[in-house]
DNA sequence: TATGAATGAGAGTTCATTCAT
DNA sequence: TATGAATGAACTCTCATTCAT
């Protein structure tokens, strides 16, 4: 079924994927509309329920089509030799230039996720929950993976201490989406983002690392 | 009109409320039904419209409602003369308890901020996020009144230092909610997840403390 | 469900048995239309649903209720002191006037019996065809009890005589379906009809019963 | 049209046929998809459609085919120079056989008739009556030709006599069809089966025949 | 105040048929 | 001859909302 899809028109597939993204990133799930997908496709009914089945599975597909594209085109783009920080950062870049890029498929991806967390949602909750659980283990392996313990303090419990990263990111990211979330691509002044985010950094490091003082980060 | 709910036989009032926090908290404000609300609360159809005029401000008032009740029976319980990272640990345990004795309001109000901050969502969104913006300002002037802001080292950012101490206490409720998520009340073990709570305390007061070493915590 | 359909306006219960009865009679299951039985019956698509959930449950609702109809209305009409095939020639004659007074119910009937008794059928078959076999076995039951087997010649087996008897029957009023099916009521010659029936069953009785001749039936 | 399907590879021919067959005896002609048939068949749907123009034209095909088919295989088996009993005895074994050996087939006929003769049916019925009712009185004809009616009693209607036989055979079918339906070819009891068979004829013999008793038959 | 029967627009889904290749 | 992607009218079913009583 899927596979007939992708022996469609490349240009065709991606409408229809484009037009499913927006869809579903603007109304949601249950407010989506399967007329609207199809006209801002240019396809008929038909079709949409031929390569998917129902709007259901079309959702899923989308689903698991944006996560790999997101695996292969930002989570591979960071720079493993990096520091636990630097690659937060460039994560977190990442993610705003994906936003910045794509909004449709940025913001299909944080209401998906929203929903799968969502464990009262009947509709699709389970199956996504499995999907995103997986995705968020790959995510988190690769980002603390070679991760170097021995510039932590001793009485730091480490395990603790990336939590702590961690809800520091989602907390910046989730405060930057709501701070400029509606601005265009261009006026973004990463600069002074990537500055911001740096700020949280140092008081991090300062918390967790035997060295509180990091000359090179700290005077640039 | 929701006036005159008011005058109703406090237990209806109190059957119909609940019928709809349970109806919302269990299918979401999409999937749950009228139907189901009226038959739980043991009422009419009609009523119910008599009453809130729509599906939409029903769950509004709903939410209004269970605010209101936070509000009054978990925000003011804080001792406000207690360091920030007290009224942090109290306030915590306030959600929990409210998790356990009202898992369904607990869970309607999840889902609703959920909803709310979903700034895409066209059926209830912005009116919820007015009001959910609103509650989490007040709840956060409150929560960081008369913070004794002399006890933070110079070099700390207070904003700052503050968002560090919000999302840490956000991610560990996060974990928290989804390890304990289904455990029942008496089951609940209050003083390992306080003790858990503290840990992570710790590493924040030796991040933006002046004396990193607490004495009257650390040792109790 | 259904017990609330009971409480209708009885004219109304009608108005909608009748429209489902005709609709089902003049296009089977799958060639029905919900949308002309509510514009038969005069209420709105939503109506029937409430009622009866899908459109198979209306069908097996018809199915019971004309079975139920059948059974009060036509077989305990059926004087049970008379012969077998008095008991018969008077079964004959009630279908024969059923056909004539509701010919919607006796062709949704027949047409429910075959797809029911068509155990390829994957809709409604297996649902219809307990409740056939049922009504089947209580009118076979009631049909043949006290049946005085005294009569029937030594060498016959028993069994093997009321089938052959059954058969004879079931031929003879497909025949006549397929001869009188669509004239009008008081077009029917009862008389001829009686009299043509009555052949048949002379030749039987003179296979199956000791006294060849029966001259209070022949000569009448 | 039809005739170009005649040029076709035969083994192709075969197998859309058998694939129309047993999609259309397992699931009705309502039931029956294109989708499945073409599929099992091998074929692209548009040459289905090339072929025989719509579903209804070729369910007409497949009908008009077999029951060609019956007649050359299975009608003309039939040895003429028998009495009546036995053309029907051998009759019946054929279908059997038919049965047996073909089981899509032969249930396609069946549901094709049940379709036929009803009616009521929008879809295929009135055209499928039509063939019916030929095949039925050419089947009749040569069945019931040259029948020796010098053995019938002098006092019975030759033309009820026959139906009467009819109608037994008919019954003594359906009951079979009802008992053994499920059973396989090799498990089938033949001698069994027209043992029992050769009951109800004694009992018509008995009725219709001026020699009541038929030493060769009923010694046998 | 309270009822619940009634509504009907609108949703997702199906599938025989077409037609450019 | 052969393909199978594409169509879209038609279908069943849903459910927030209304209103006569």
């Amino acid at each position: 079924m899927r596979s007939k899809f992708f022996n469609l028109d490349e240009e065709k597939q991606t409408r229809i994927i484009n037009a499913g993204l927006k869809e579903f990133a603007l109304n949601g799930y249950d407010g989506a509309k399967t007329d609207n997908i199809v006209q801002e496709a240019g396809i008929s009914k038909g079709l949409l329920f031929h390569y998917f089945g129902t709007k259901k599975d079309f959702y899923l597909f989308l689903f698991e089509y944006t996560v790999d594209l997101c695996k292969n085109r930002y989570l591979d783009e960071i720079n493993m030799d990096e520091d636990i920080f630097e690659r937060l950062k460039q994560n977190t870049i990442l993610k705003k230039k994906l936003m910045a890029q794509n909004p449709d498929l940025f913001n299909f991806l944080i209401g998906a996720s929203a929903k799968g967390l969502n464990t009262l949602d009947k509709e699709v909750g389970p199956e996504l929950a499995a999907k995103i659980e997986e995705f968020r283990k790959e995510a988190y392996v690769k980002m603390f993976s070679g991760l170097d313990f021995s510039r932590f303090k001793e009485e730091v419990d480490q395990q603790k201490a990336i939590e702590l990263i961690t809800w520091t990111i989602e907390g910046f990211q989730k405060k930057a989406l709501a701070e400029h979330g509606d601005k265009k691509v261009d006026e973004l002044d990463y600069n002074g983002f990537v500055n911001d985010l740096e700020e949280y950094f140092k008081l991090l490091r300062r918390s967790l690392y035997k060295d509180a003082f990091i000359p090179d980060h700290e005077n640039s």
